[in-house]
DNA sequence: GTCTATATCGCGATAGAC
DNA sequence: GTCTATCGCGATATAGAC
């Protein structure tokens, strides 16, 4: 006798997935979503904290990886040399094949205001093991931090663009390509005397 | 144009912003801020659309003065001299004096998850015009993306710093001293060869 | 699982301002 | 009279408490 169905997660997002390209993500409630899979909408939110993370719910796995991946760098790269290898190995594993599924979901979070902004505070996830990652190799804070935002910024203009070909250009590929020519039109410093560069107070993001 | 009680908006904002010092931004519900201003909850939803706005209300018009600001670039800035212009006006018009009210309203967003998530995407709101400025300036809309993106993250680091601080460095000379020194470590274009070893991170896609 | 607070919004009515 | 801000009531949905 099966008293709960495994995979109820799985199969709340896939439920999910559907009613929301169906009818919208605003006009679906969490009723019947969970009407749909056969469960309460209390069972709903012991797997999700609010409606939205029912898209974006292997948030803190991927934080976890990321870190880990991150901490596997060979010894002895150079800062820029540490970014592209992080930028492959991300895109080895986050962007190789189904496209398709990651272009529907793409469109999903773009038809609507709330999940566009859920979708920007999923960068902070990533960019926080990122930023350790760079203090660690002797970056002060806020270096460390708006690096890491420009790559993470990159490799998100990157996977715009790869979800928008067809081709087999690898997104770190485009993504060193964009920051490529982001050097070009970044201000030269070159009447910057002030040292306003105090290593002393971290600060977090707003 | 109100002809009941003049400026109910701005006393919501302030009534609003004191419950929330007060109490937490969780803990204070809207009839609450509504009560103390003497109208009840349904007028408060007809200014802001929900509990953040209140905080973020600003935000149009913001955009709107960024937007028209840019407009008056002075001919004949390369894109990089452009940017440091930009910068410069943003700094004028945004981050002169109270830094004490800027700190306070500061405080308040880290405090709460949602109110940190909406910050996030009130830059949004700041790159769309800068961005804009950019593409009209002739880059491609990726390229311009990323170079506003880079820009208001540098910006956002910059202010970061410049609240901690008591002395007169401006902001954009924060911003641009960041901005120096992230060119030091963003790989430069010549690499071809992606690294050899495993990330272990999910996708990254929105 | 059930109950409940609270956020959000639609609708008709009202009340001052022009 | 027409506007528009506001009210009061109520409906639905989210989210958390018990």
């Amino acid at each position: 006798m099966v008293r709960w169905e495994a995979g109820t997660r799985e199969r709340l997002i896939h439920a999910a997935f559907e009613l929301f390209e169906e009818q919208g993500f605003a006009e679906t409630s969490v009723p019947e979503i969970a009407a749909r899979v056969g469960v309460t909408s209390r069972t709903f939110f012991r797997y999700f904290g609010d409606k939205r993370e029912v898209l974006f719910g292997n948030e803190d796995l991927m934080a976890e990886q990321l870190r880990a991946g991150l901490s596997e760098a060979p010894p002895g790269l150079s800062t820029d040399e540490f970014i592209v290898w992080a930028l492959g190995g991300i895109a080895r594993e986050g962007f190789t094949g189904n496209r398709d599924e990651m272009r529907r979901l793409r469109a999903l979070v773009e038809s609507d205001e709330h999940l566009r902004e859920r979708a920007l505070s999923k960068r902070l996830v990533l960019y926080g093991p990122f930023s350790d990652a760079l203090v660690c190799r002797g970056l002060s804070p806020m270096q460390a931090r708006l690096l890491a935002e420009t790559t993470i910024a990159a490799l998100q203009v990157a996977a715009d663009e790869w979800l928008l070909r067809e081709d087999s250009v690898s997104v770190d590929v485009l993504a060193l390509d964009a920051i490529g020519a982001l050097e070009q039109y970044l201000p030269k410093l070159s009447i910057n005397a002030p040292a306003a560069v105090d290593v002393d107070v971290d600060e977090i993001a707003k």
